[in-house]
DNA sequence: AATATAATTGAATATTATTCAATTTTATTG
DNA sequence: CAATAAAATTGAATAATATTCAATTATATT
């Protein structure tokens, strides 16, 4: 056994997919060139970043899911960018926002349970310049990236 | 001028389109077919759920991002899943989670800009059963659904 | 150890994306 | 409002890709 499967998964996150354009030329029902041409133009206005799987995250030992409410230490807080930079490396996370209000940064983070959640906590969220966090668990995701579950 | 590019950002934000199955055969230098096997096994198992576009929402007229934290009347608490799927419903809404803490429900959320969010919490977000909202607007996204933008 | 099940693979085929040149539509400019 | 330029649409031909299938190998089960 080769275990491609996590491989797979790891690619897919992030790309190695493509439009289905025959399938969609039959849904809009328009020449499969047309939807070719319109498809290229929206990848090379950069309105289309990447194609990518979704999964269900359960079933790929993701199953812990939180979102993460951040507040920066003064001196940070001008130039956010460096820790969002940093966070955003990580693999566990899968979104980073400055946002207005009492925090600095939301973060959305998938791990396989709250044990690994606490790890990331530990070696990753928790650095020089993150002064406070606090941990909303998602209970049920009932959509996700626009999808439903 | 058809308008194909609105008709093909709603396909793609839930799916059409594929692995491709030639590029990470070569990637991982595995035959294809055994890609292949693993993909479909990996979709008949339910881990994959869907393939689709990551957009880039500024350029597409959805570049207001926010979160929304809701709390939920005590009746509709113990059922909190027939609001959720009306929620779910809407295209603007990106995710729809239950929560852990002093709310019940988080949401993220994407229109054009402020106004249009405005009438997103008037008409689909205030409604029977939920007592409160709170909204933290997005002020910078640094990544999304895995995809650094 | 014997058998059943699952995974891998190459060759053949079916499907699909892509290229290209011609045509039509839309936008621009004097 | 023509005349011209630019953008979008399209069919036919080609290139690339996914898929099927049967055979082989590896792994799991009893």
């Amino acid at each position: 056994m080769k275990d491609i499967k996590p491989k797979l998964i790891k690619l897919f996150k992030e790309g190695y997919c493509t439009p289905q354009i025959a399938k969609i030329a039959k849904m809009l029902k328009e020449p499969s060139t047309t939807i070719h041409y319109n498809i290229k133009k929206l990848e090379k206005e950069g309105k289309i970043k990447t194609y990518k799987a979704v999964f269900d995250y359960k079933k790929i030992d993701e199953g812990f899911c939180a979102f993460v409410l951040i507040s920066l230490s003064p001196d940070e807080y001008g130039d956010p960018e460096r820790i969002t930079k940093e966070l955003s490396k990580h693999p566990e996370i899968e979104s980073v926002d400055i946002i207005t209000g009492d925090w600095e940064l939301m973060l959305k983070v998938r791990t396989k349970n709250q044990d690994e959640y606490y790890n990331l906590v530990r070696n990753v969220i928790s650095r020089k310049g993150i002064i406070k966090i606090k941990t909303l668990t998602s209970l049920k995701q009932i959509k996700t990236e626009f999808v439903c579950l």
